[in-house]
DNA sequence: ATAGGGTTAGCG
DNA sequence: CGCTAACCCTAT
């Protein structure tokens, strides 16, 4: 209310609450795991991986829980020989590599590691032999069977195997998959101890029934089952905090401060809102800037790449910037549009324009898996607008990525290279949630996916929005709007539609950090437009490691599907287009 | 492993 | 058809 507070750090309230989306699924995640519930560690693990294509508010554990879950989800796939993380190789391993990474950035112990490697390669070597894959075995076998001393035996064994072609013998038998898993999961949980989640925290102080205090409980207790499950409990919890965020204005508070904070009041019995009016005053002497030694310090999004524009006149197809402001609880969507000059005069790169206010309502399918057939809520428009007159694919590709990308150029204006104030880009306004149908909702700029192929994949993302006063390119030379409709509240939604989508806030096409491609899946997922989180995450590593030293990079951040050789590329391409 | 030139996908 | 970001190839 009273003063911007921090309005300087400011984080979207989409990049805090994200936050604590995240680490409240990815605790739910583990639970699951731990309670082998591997369907609902699945569901979570797709929520986690769908939050984190969306801005947060980068702590240092991210990468860590990132990691883990990765480590995780391929493990729990790890007997499907037929999926695939990372093109050639098979789930397991994937999770070497990804232990590789969780070594590099976690001093593990080196006993424990040469364990748990031995652990996932053998396992490997019993999934290709029981399922008859002897080739494969076979290379697995040369591959990652090191001559390390004491496998020698057991190499002979597999061996022997292979070349009999015997998928069934008594070792084979012996160890159970699920055994495997939880051993593994007692890897990452020893290594990794993941604290309760804020959220939960919250709901357990407010005295919300049925919330265990226990950080990992076991089993099916800790869902909420009777109504609406896991979902409704983290929406609770979610709304209450938003509520609360809201009117005390801020957002600026770190996440980490707000649970020390909770963690130094356990004597007292305070409702939320005492917690978060505490958390504004810092009076934790340490407290130095929140943000100050992050991984991820920022992982704001910032007007990106994929715009670039090599100038006509329609160039801008108006960059979306979101400040929360401190003090609606509105973040305000500002769109300096097209024809910059236009509006120019009113509008400095800070600036942010008051009467623009935005409202979305998010939409987030939950259900990985349903096929949302969403004719009615996807207009039609998105194929139509761009009469898609390609339509060689060039090869069969079933379901191929349909990466299609609106490239929508729009040279950035290279204002501040530091960052300072990284524009960015979001299009997220209000979380909406319902009481009873407890349905968050999640829009995502969907880019017009067009191709006839297929317009949805598992992921099913729908967006719903309406803004109100949204001055915006009437570049589009008349053909779709034509109506200025000033205020006019419905406005095209088509023209909007298509703008989001153009804009590329950042799409989230992300193949996938724990998620697997089926196997017969495409070889080549065709191009992936790099999103804005992922040039961050390579701004980030070029500032900590210096450009060149691609490999490192990779390896830093939860990137998945780029090689080091695409982050140089990437690099270059932001060089070129000054977006650093 | 990286740099840098060449190639391609995908759009206007 | 031209353009560009992403991707590929290859010398170092």
């Amino acid at each position: 209310m009273g003063e911007s507070v921090g309005e300087a750090r400011s984080l979207s309230d989409e990049q805090i609450i994200n936050r604590w989306s995240f680490d409240y699924y990815v605790f739910k995640a583990l639970s699951a795991f731990r309670d082998a519930d591997y369907t609902a560690f699945t569901h979570f693990t797709s929520i986690v991986e769908s939050l984190v294509v969306r801005p947060v508010d980068g702590h240092s554990d991210m990468i860590v829980k990132l990691r883990c879950m990765q480590f995780l989800s391929r493990i729990n796939n790890g007997d499907k020989l037929d999926l695939t993380f990372e093109e050639p190789k098979t789930p397991l391993e994937s999770a070497l590599s990804v232990l590789e990474d969780i070594c590099r950035d976690m001093s593990v112990p080196p006993r424990e590691k040469e364990r748990v490697q031995q652990a996932i390669i053998e396992t490997l070597m019993v999934v290709c032999l029981r399922s008859g894959e002897f080739t494969r075995a076979e290379e697995v076998l040369l591959t990652h069977f090191s001559d390390a001393a004491d496998s020698a035996g057991k190499r002979k064994l597999f061996e022997s195997l292979v070349r009999r072609r015997r998928s069934s013998h008594s070792v084979l038998q012996l160890s159970s998959y699920s055994d495997f898993k939880q051993d593994m999961l007692d890897f990452i949980e020893r290594l990794y101890r993941v604290p309760e989640p804020f959220l939960l925290q919250m709901l357990r102080r407010s005295g919300h029934p049925g919330v265990s205090s226990e950080p990992v409980t076991s089993s099916s207790q800790e869902r909420q089952k009777d109504h609406g499950g896991a979902v409704r409990l983290s929406l609770r919890g979610l709304r209450q905090v938003y509520g609360v965020l809201s009117e005390r204005y801020g957002v600026s508070v770190s996440f980490s401060q707000l649970q020390q904070e909770l963690e130094h009041q356990d004597e007292q019995e305070q409702s939320p809102e005492l917690h978060l009016a505490l958390s504004e005053t810092p009076r934790d002497p340490e407290s130095q800037p929140p943000y100050a030694g992050m991984t991820i310090s920022r992982l704001v999004q910032e007007d990106d790449s994929q715009l670039s524009d090599q100038g006509q006149d329609t160039r801008s197809p108006h960059r979306i910037l979101v400040t929360s402001g401190p003090e609606s609880d509105e973040p305000e969507l500002q769109t300096p549009v097209t024809r910059s000059h236009s509006r120019s005069s009113s509008t400095s790169p800070h600036d942010r324009s008051p009467a623009r206010h935005t409202q979305k309502h998010i939409r987030m399918v939950l259900s990985s898996d349903v096929e949302l057939e969403d004719h009615a809520a996807s207009p039609p428009s998105r194929c139509s607008s761009r009469q898609q007159q390609k339509k060689k694919k060039k090869s069969d590709h079933s379901e191929s990525a349909l990466v299609s990308s609106p490239a929508r150029p729009r040279r950035s204006d290279r204002d501040t290279q530091n960052q300072s104030q990284s524009s960015e880009s979001e299009c997220v306004v209000e979380l909406e949630v319902k009481d009873g149908g407890s349905c968050i909702q999640h829009s995502t700029p969907a880019r017009p996916s067009s191709t006839d192929t297929q317009r949805h994949r598992n992921r099913s993302v729908t967006v719903s929005s309406e803004s109100e006063e949204h001055s915006e390119s009437p570049a589009v030379k008349t053909s779709r709007r034509s109506s200025p409709s000033p205020g006019g509240a419905h406005k095209r939604r088509r023209a909007r539609w298509q703008d989001v989508s153009g804009t590329h806030e950042n799409w989230s096409d992300e193949e996938s950090l724990f998620s697997s491609t089926s196997g017969r899946s495409s070889k080549k997922s065709s191009r992936k437009m790099w999103t804005v989180q992922e040039s961050e995450w390579l701004k980030e590593g070029v500032r900590r490691f210096g450009a060149g030293h691609w490999e490192k990079i990779r390896s830093s951040f939860p990137f998945t599907e780029r090689t080091a050789v695409n982050l140089k590329d990437r690099w270059r391409t932001m060089l070129k287009l000054r977006l650093v």
